[in-house]
DNA sequence: GCGAGCAATGTAAGCGCTTACATAATAAAG
DNA sequence: CTTTATTATGTAAGCGCTTACATTGCTCGC
């Protein structure tokens, strides 16, 4: 067929190496099952050609593409950079590539973006948190993609999770910040309206609150998006009320150190005049001044744990499997003891 | 065939709505050589079966992926993070779906990555930099993959552009730090081996040194890998030189960070004792305190436009285009003026 | 009113691989 | 030495689309 310079297709080396098509099929999937001799002479012949599988055909014929598709809700700040870096170096190992999409945490996008990489042939799937509506889930079992949770560990999620528990490790730290005598605490909360994350950390929050027999009715609380701008901003408006929260904590390190900054242009102490704290542990968290109190969460780990449960997921058929991840309250410079 | 509750094919769509496979096909990929009321019983069918069109075959039967491919050093760091979001943002609003790997900065895994995304069938790729062994140049011609070189701008490059001038924008850099009284000016640079990028603002500053009568031989040039550590690290040196710089310039914000993190850690002041620049102008530039002086690279319009640029190339065959876009020296608190 | 020209649709031939099944060759068992 | 199990390889049937080409039914100009 392809007598001429064309690009070389798995006939062309079965007919230089003198076998049959199945045979350098099997050559290139399941070597073991090949005579040694036999392998020899065919991968001579595909070096000689410089051949390459053709994608489409393959991914025809095998039903599966070696390609897992991410959602995250943004790229352009370091939270979910450095997991999504491991997950694809682990991905990579296994032979796997990445198909990344962005959500901006908006819901109708992140069903878009599923869709489509599902449509695309993504095998499998990486979402963030567990907050989605049903019929997602419903849609993506009735395609048979097999996807799994990050950032998120709860038992009874829809899907397999690979993370850790928000609620709690929010609790944990809260009890810090009251250990350092402050009981007039200002929160900064992403927006929890579809996010499961940031549900989760307020919740910690409040009931750190009452097992310290506090009211979490009266806690100042401001909802915004993850951005510095935003952080700052909310500083502000919680700065500005009649008593004004002598520790702020915030949803994540991006909001936090939005806030500090802020305290910084308004020449307001921190922690002297007031404590500021994050979430993640970002890089960020210790590069400004003073250093972030933050929740320390293992990115690289998460990332690297979630290809390699979602690879098994897929290739093993194996059953849903999940992996609780631990953080660690890390307490720096902008937790300081509350003044009086 | 499909008679039982299968996954529909394009045919079951066709027998639905009581026309051809072909006509299906036209509905789908070229709507408008349909007539109206065909189009409608056919989405009606779709609709009704909740039809998808199968990746691969599509793939198989029309050669193309819709499917580009982008090869980052690293996501850890926010330095191409914005632009590779804009640049999936442009290409989700074109159709297209973005395939992402990183190198490290490691030429190898660089081109076992370019390889790889051409097995996996991207119709179109984006590297960054020039500064690749011309094997895989002419790898990419034969394989007839559109390439686009993005973070540089280059003249001569072998391959379309959409970047900036590094060794212009340094220069103009470098003649701030010197018009602001700094003839000893110490350098913390990436590695220059295989990347043009880090090479290319190395000679910047050569030239600016030069243009005003200095020793470019003088300088005190450290490479190093682009993390804070090695910025911190790098700083320590130049600091501990016999007569050390009045200023710093470094090849990137992040070891701008590091080395200014390192300077408040030992209580040198900044700009006081000795002054620090960056290059990106990433979000951390202006958190930091006190905020870096740096080069601004309109990293989103980048990423943007190298996503049209491509998608040009690829859809309309069009012609190598390049596109040359403006730098900004952004002076900042982290220059000051010389003592003495 | 007829043939040219055009628009809408149908027919069917691939696209390049994987894999179930058939076959051949060899080893193990009786 | 035959029978059976086992292993290595070959044969060929799809996988579900796209699209070149064929066909049909119009509209129009003269």
């Amino acid at each position: 067929m392809s007598n001429i310079r064309e690009v070389p297709k798995l006939e062309d080396v079965a007919k230089a190496a003198g076998v049959s098509t199945a045979t350098v099929s099997r050559c290139l999937n399941t070597p073991d099952r090949v005579l040694e001799g036999t392998k020899l002479k065919v991968f001579d012949a595909i070096e000689v050609l410089g051949y390459t599988p053709n994608f489409g055909a393959r991914v025809m014929a095998a039903k599966r593409t070696l390609t897992i598709g991410a959602i995250i809700p943004t790229m352009e700040n370091a939270i979910f950079a450095r997991g999504l870096q491991a997950f694809q170096e682990e991905l990579h190992d296994r032979g796997y590539t990445l198909l990344v999409s962005s959500s901006a945490y908006r819901p109708d996008i992140e069903e878009e973006q599923i869709r489509k990489l599902v449509t695309r042939g993504a095998d499998g799937l990486l979402l963030i948190g567990e907050d989605r509506d049903n019929s997602i889930y419903q849609y993506l079992k009735r395609q048979e993609v097999s996807a799994l949770i990050a950032w998120t560990y709860s038992a009874d999620a829809p899907l397999s999770c690979v993370g850790f528990d928000n609620r709690k490790s929010m609790q944990l730290l809260t009890e810090n910040v009251m250990a350092f005598g402050h009981n007039r605490i200002g929160v900064i909360s992403g927006f929890t309206k579809g996010n499961d994350r940031a549900r989760s950390r307020m919740q910690g929050i409040r009931e750190a609150l009452m097992s310290n027999g506090l009211d979490p009715g009266e806690l100042a609380v401001i909802e915004t998006s993850y951005e510095i701008e935003c952080g700052a901003k909310a500083f502000d408006q919680l700065m500005a009320l009649e008593r004004p929260p002598t520790a702020i904590m915030c949803g994540n390190d991006v909001l936090a150190v939005g806030a500090l900054k802020r305290a910084r242009e308004r020449n307001i102490n921190v922690p002297g005049d007031v404590s500021i704290t994050g979430f993640d542990d970002i890089e960020l968290a210790r590069i400004v001044d003073p250093a972030l109190t933050t929740v320390h969460v293992p990115h690289r780990e998460m990332g690297r744990q979630a290809a390699c449960v979602l690879v098994d997921l897929l290739e093993k058929n194996g059953e849903p499997r999940s992996i609780e991840l631990q953080t660690l309250v890390q307490i720096r410079g902008s937790l300081g003891r509350r003044k009086i």
